[in-house]
DNA sequence: TCCGTTCTGTAGTAAAATTACATAAAACTA
DNA sequence: TAGTTTTATGTAATTTTACTACAGAACGGA
């Protein structure tokens, strides 16, 4: 008898993503599986609509086959293979599809980038650290001040969390230059939190900052692209993976996903801000709005 | 004989999101068909893992009023509906789950954020403007300089396209002041580009920015959330739809979405550059990564 | 009330998925 | 290397599921 998926821990939406599950496990599959793995990785739309039969036919095995190799990516039959693979395939195929090409259109060009953010930002969703998430959280809930210090397309995510922020009454500040940082970082202190952005975490003066930030005393949390160099000189790690190839035409998703975590961070410090705090913010955003509309030069 | 499905037009993604239509055309089903439609559009999940047989008894209605449900709302039957509810539930269902609660713990909010950022962008993806996007790239193409204009959360985005776009041979700027703006939208010339960014459309003082330019003969480009007022004082207007409703917990979605069609303007604009210029770009790209790791304080 | 149309369920049929079993291939042991 | 056990794969039977044909019921208009 061979390895059965265990059926308990497959509830609401476990093994997302069949399509990578079964990528990873291609190499320990059977001989015939690997063949149906092959022709569902290839056109998995064409699987989409195919019966057992079919599917068998195209892979070139028998249809118990098809089902075994259902059973070993952990699957329940053909027919949940088939809502799995549907699931995975509504944003398009990523791999495959995403990659740019110098002949296409504009309008190609907006899908595949599209296409790919999304698919990125999912892959994020299901790498993040919940643990470190919530550490995170409480550390920024119970924090004097923040400080966000990061460079280039990092300064941009420093910027942005800047803005948000100090809504909820926390004062914040965003440091995008190298000499302003070393000296903020060398002035904070127990109760401060340093939020050290970058994606590579190998730049070394960002590394300096949080050395010196958490060498005076305050607390560090850096958000970065891999479990880099950086991470070792912080309390907490929030890593961001994302598919980011060094294509030349492949934009930098890694700002993209390091912003909805500021949203994901933001947002549940709020929630847990006291409820006159909450009230100040709509305050804040009607007055906001206002101005908008009556503002003159 | 009641309305078929047009057979013919129904390929790779026509009819997305199976939900919507079936929320759309409720009305217009026979009385048990609705019945049906009501069970699906109450807990989708469970419907995928029923079977012909199980979805009657939910609905209390026959087999066949299953199947003619299917057929009803557009399908070939009801496999092919199973599939198509699968991939429209590959995000979650937007409004139903996205909703935040005050009692939600920070693995929620992640994947509700997550899951809204995600259905947000798909929404955006198939409400852009395709002929607004290749005039834009044109203008882009061709400019002399162009200077990005944006308060706030747009003021991000002018800020981060201010960073792509001059690895391409093109002088660019970012203004995020207000009296910073007026002074260089006075200055600007024929040949020039005022890329103006504005979520809402509405601010005043960026309504101005637009017409000084354009009145001193600048192409003028909007980013925006909705056809607005600033839409009426541009040559280009790139209309950016989202979900965003005006609940507190709610991220600002609309600047990720704008960056999106940053990524997008800016890579189909390097794409029509000379060799040299993207060789030039790799170049630099390679000494950013050499600062990396040599750079002290 | 009658006739025609539109719904909806019953019962049957075709087709698909799944299982049981047997044979072939591989791996292991003596 | 021959024999034995284990693993892998296909054939054929069985069950389940999706779909169709038909007939009775409900509805609507004259």
């Amino acid at each position: 008898m061979h390895r059965e998926a265990d059926d308990n821990e497959r509830e609401t939406r476990s093994g997302r993503n069949i399509i990578e599950i079964i990528r990873t496990m291609r190499a320990e599959l059977r001989k015939s599986d690997r063949k149906v793995a092959d022709v569902v990785l290839k056109d998995p739309q064409r699987i989409l609509n195919a019966t057992v039969g079919e599917t068998a036919t195209f892979a070139e095995v028998s249809q118990p086959t098809v089902l075994r190799f259902a059973m070993a990516i952990g699957c329940k039959g053909f027919q949940d293979f088939k809502i799995r693979l549907a699931q995975s395939l509504a944003f398009g195929t990523p791999a495959t599809h995403s990659v740019l090409l110098e002949t296409d259109d504009p309008e190609t060009v907006a899908e595949k980038i599209f296409e790919y953010t999304m698919t990125s930002l999912d892959w994020a969703r299901s790498h993040l650290d919940r643990a470190a998430l919530h550490k995170a959280i409480d550390i920024l809930a119970n924090a004097r001040t923040i400080e966000f210090f990061g460079f280039g397309a990092s300064g941009i995510v420093a910027h942005d969390a800047q803005q948000k922020f100090p809504l909820f009454g926390v004062p914040c500040g965003a440091q995008l230059d190298s000499h302003q940082q070393i000296m903020i970082a060398s002035m904070m202190k127990q109760g401060d939190v340093a939020f050290v952005i970058s994606n590579t975490g190998t730049t070394r003066s960002i590394i300096e900052i949080a050395r010196i930030a958490r060498a005076n005393g305050a607390a560090v949390i850096c958000l970065t692209g891999s479990d880099s160099p950086l991470a070792s000189y912080c309390d907490v790690a929030l890593i961001v993976e994302t598919l980011e190839n060094t294509n030349m035409y492949t934009p930098t998703i890694s700002r993209i996903a390091a912003l909805v975590v500021i949203d994901i961070l933001s947002t549940s410090v709020a929630m847990r801000r006291p409820l006159e705090d909450q009230a100040r913010f709509h305050n804040m955003k009607r007055q906001l709005s206002d101005m908008r509309k009556v503002q003159t030069i």
